[in-house]
DNA sequence: TCAAAAGTGTTAACCATACACCCATGC
DNA sequence: GCATGGGTGTATGGTTAACACTTTTGA
C-alpha cells in the first residue's frame, strides 16, 4: 500500500477547462468541491494521473468520470507547478482545455449526482486553488487560437447557420464583425459544406445550415492553406 | 530519508531545448549522458524538479548547472508524460525552450567538464528518451512564434546589421525573403534603434548596426500594435 | 579594379474594409 | 402588414509582392 521513494516526489494531476457555447454565451464547466480544502468552492474538473496512464488519457478519463462528457476536442494548455498552489502537498497540474458542443452535453452534466454546472466565462464564481489563473490562460489561448485554427466549429452543433458562427466569433474575440465580409471570407475558404437543409421552427426566414468540411480542411492544409479569422 | 506516499507518484523533471544561432545555422545545445540508460547518447539538458522549487526555477537552475548559461529567454513548451518514456520509472517532463545569444555562450558550454556541444538543428545525433520528439515540438513552436512575436532578437548579439536579422528569419522559417521588403517592413515597425555604429573588420561596405528597442516595443504593444513577420 | 555585400523606390495585384437595401417567413 | 433576421455587391484605400541597380569598402 505505501509507495516509497528515495527522493520526494510531487503529485501530478490533470485539470480541464471545458468550454461550451450557447446562443448567448461562452461557458465553462465547473464542479463544486465536496472536500477540503476549498470545500464547496467551485473548481475545474480534474484529478490525479494514474501511474501508468498517459496525461491526455487521464484528462479524458477525469472529464468523463466527473461530467459524463466523452467526445471532445482536447488540447494540452499549460503546466502549473507553483510550490504552494495546493495547501496539502506539492501538486503539479497539467492543464488541458476542451471544446464541446454544448447542446449535446448540457443536460447530462447538469443532471449528474455531483454539483456540476456551466457558467458564463464573463461571470463565474470564485474558484479553488489557482484555477482562476488556469481559466484565464485557457481563455487567452482560445481567443488567440480561434483566429488561426478552425476550432470554432467544435463549439457548435453539427449543422449551423452562418449567423451563429459569426456570433460565436464575436463572442469569443469580443468584437463585432461585418456580416457581409464575414460571409464572404468564410465561404471563400471552402471549408463549409452546404447541408441543403434550413433552420426549422424559427419565426422568420430560415437560414441555410452548413457543416464544417473536415476532409476539405485537411486537403487545403496539406496544400499550404492557412486558416485565418 | 525515504519518502512514502499512499499512492504512487511519478517523478517530475524539466528539460530544456536551448537554441542558439550563428551566421550559418540554428543550433541546439546537447549534453552527452554519462549514465545509463542511454549512456553516452546525446540528450537535452534537464533534471529533477526540487520538491519546493517552481518549474521555471528548476529549468533555469538545471540549465545553469549543466551548461553555465545564465541569462536567457525561457518559455514553457509542453509537458511530456507518456508512461514508458523513461525505462526506469514513470517520469513526467515539463519541457522549456530557451533562446540565447550564441556568441556570448559558445565557449563556456564547450569548455565545461561535461560533454556539452552545439549541434545544427538540421543535423544532430540520435537522442536519448523521447528527446527528438521534444526537439521537434520546440522547433515547430519557434518557427510559428518567431512570426508573430519579436523573439528573434534573443538569438542575435545586442547589435546587429539588418542582413543578419534577415538571414536569421530565413533560416528559421526556411524560406527566402525579399531584401527590400524585409527592410521596409521591419524598419517601419519602429522596433529597431540605429546604434550609429557600423560593422568592423568586414571585407566590404560595412553595414549599420541596429538594436532591438525593447521600451518602444512595450509602448507599441500596449497601444495595440501586433508584430508580424 | 574587382568582389562582396549595403542600401534604396516604384508599380501592380490583391485584400481588407466600409457600407445599405431587399427578401423570405411566421405571426 | 409587420417584425425578424437572411442574404447579397461594390468601391476605396491600404498592404503585400515583385523586381534591379548603384554605392561603399577592403583586398
Amino acid at each position: 500500500m505505501p509507495y516509497t521513494y528515495e527522493h520526494p516526489h510531487p503529485a501530478v494531476t490533470v485539470d480541464g477547462v471545458v468550454f461550451g457555447y450557447d446562443e448567448a454565451d461562452l461557458k465553462v464547466l465547473l464542479i463544486q468541491r465536496e472536500q477540503t480544502p476549498y470545500r464547496s468552492r467551485w473548481a475545474l474538473p480534474g484529478g490525479f494521473v494514474g501511474i501508468d496512464e498517459g496525461l491526455e488519457d487521464a484528462a479524458r478519463r477525469e472529464l468523463e468520470e466527473e461530467t459524463g462528457i466523452t467526445r471532445l476536442y482536447l488540447e494540452q494548455l499549460y503546466t502549473f507547478g507553483a510550490p504552494k498552489r495546493d495547501p496539502r502537498e506539492r501538486i503539479i497540474s497539467v492543464a488541458y482545455y476542451a471544446l464541446v458542443k454544448l447542446a449535446d452535453h448540457a443536460v447530462r452534466a447538469a443532471s449528474d449526482a455531483k454539483n456540476v454546472a456551466w457558467f458564463p466565462v464573463a461571470d463565474f464564481p470564485s474558484l479553488a486553488f489557482d484555477h482562476e489563473e488556469i481559466l484565464d490562460v485557457a481563455l487567452r489561448r482560445l481567443k488567440a487560437k480561434i483566429r488561426y485554427e478552425p476550432i470554432g466549429f467544435e463549439l457548435l452543433p453539427e449543422k449551423f447557420p452562418l449567423s451563429e458562427l459569426q456570433r460565436l466569433y464575436e463572442t469569443i474575440i469580443e468584437q463585432p464583425l461585418d456580416k457581409r465580409n464575414f460571409r464572404k471570407k468564410i465561404l471563400s475558404m471552402g471549408l463549409l459544406a452546404d447541408t441543403e437543409e434550413i433552420q426549422q421552427d424559427v419565426a422568420h426566414r430560415a437560414a441555410r445550415l452548413y457543416r464544417f468540411d473536415e476532409p476539405a480542411y485537411r486537403r487545403l492544409k496539406k496544400a499550404g492553406f492557412n486558416f485565418e479569422l
